[in-house]
DNA sequence: TTGGAATGTCAACAAGGCTGACATAAACTG
DNA sequence: CAGTTTATGTCAGCCTTGTTGACATTCCAA
């Protein structure tokens, strides 16, 4: 760590109350650009973010039960079941009865939910590789420091968790 | 820049399919972290995260007309319209005829609604307070560079307005 | 074998987005 | 001054996506 000019060995300007509210308002901005590209194509056939958050973590860990992608959603059943009943009405996705518990549910994309997860992502990467390409590596690396600081305990599990899956 | 392995003068591994997920994903957990808090606070009062956001910015710039919040939030006059009626109501905001333009309304936090603003950004900030801690200033400066570059160029517009208002 | 826990489904409601239509008052323009 | 544009507010109605409550099915353990 950098030696600061407050003589208790640290600078600590960066956390007064006024970068904090920079902090707060670059994060609710930014979110609205993170979102905006797939949400755009998402109004076109009738779904909504909702759906996009399903067809992502379900490609992420294809044959995921319901209750886990619960977990990683952090919504209730009911509002879950209503996005998904959809998808697989419209042959996005398809869901299987678990072989060892038949009460679980598992589900995979089909090829159409594949395609439709390849042209979501590819929307929202672009975004984001142009915000990483412009900043440069060191600022990624922060950037990424100070999200996983800002989630609760138990998504920085499931983000970790995640993370390590698919490296 | 630093130096990469990859022959053409930089290290382009931070800018893969699966960097970029991880960071669309550090995103989406870290958002949630972002508003668990003030959100928690909101629902004991009958209100939303919409109440939150035209407090936090009437709050930011008092004074400000309907039309110049309505371009801060991206929302219709509509939505706003209603979030409005109710805070006015029940005594959070004033709105005041404009005096040099007599069809614009001035809108302003009452003691009561600032004492409201002051609970939610106190709990908003002590979350970021603590991953900014973690993150040391390096990370903090990469996460609002990464921040910037994502928004739309409106929205980097009014970030920087903002920032340089309050500063 | 029976009662509780886990899982998933259906119904109904609320918040907060949206569009469209319309009213009013003020400002601006030819 | 007449006509148009701008800023704001309101009503009605729709959609998505959250919520709770009630309930069926399946599994497991006492």
């Amino acid at each position: 760590m950098a030696e600061g000019r407050t003589g208790s060995g640290e600078n600590l300007l960066y956390l007064t109350d006024e970068q904090l509210r920079q902090g707060i308002e670059a994060m609710f901005f930014a979110y609205r650009g993170f979102t905006a590209d797939p949400d755009r194509i998402l109004t076109d056939m009738a779904y909504g973010r909702a759906h996009h958050r399903a067809i992502h973590f379900i490609n992420r860990a294809p044959g995921t039960t319901v209750n886990n992608l619960l977990n990683i959603l952090g919504v209730t059943k009911q509002s879950l079941n209503r996005v998904l009943r959809t998808l697989i009405e419209d042959g996005l996705v398809e869901s299987h009865v678990g072989t060892a518990d038949k009460r679980e549910r598992h589900l995979f994309l089909t090829d159409a939910g594949q395609a439709l997860e390849q042209q979501l992502s590819d929307a929202q990467r672009a975004r984001m590789r142009a915000a990483f390409r412009d900043a440069g590596p060191d600022a990624v690396a922060g950037f990424r420091t100070v999200l996983e600081a800002m989630m609760d305990t138990e998504m920085q599990r499931t983000y970790t968790r995640l993370k390590e899956s698919g490296a």
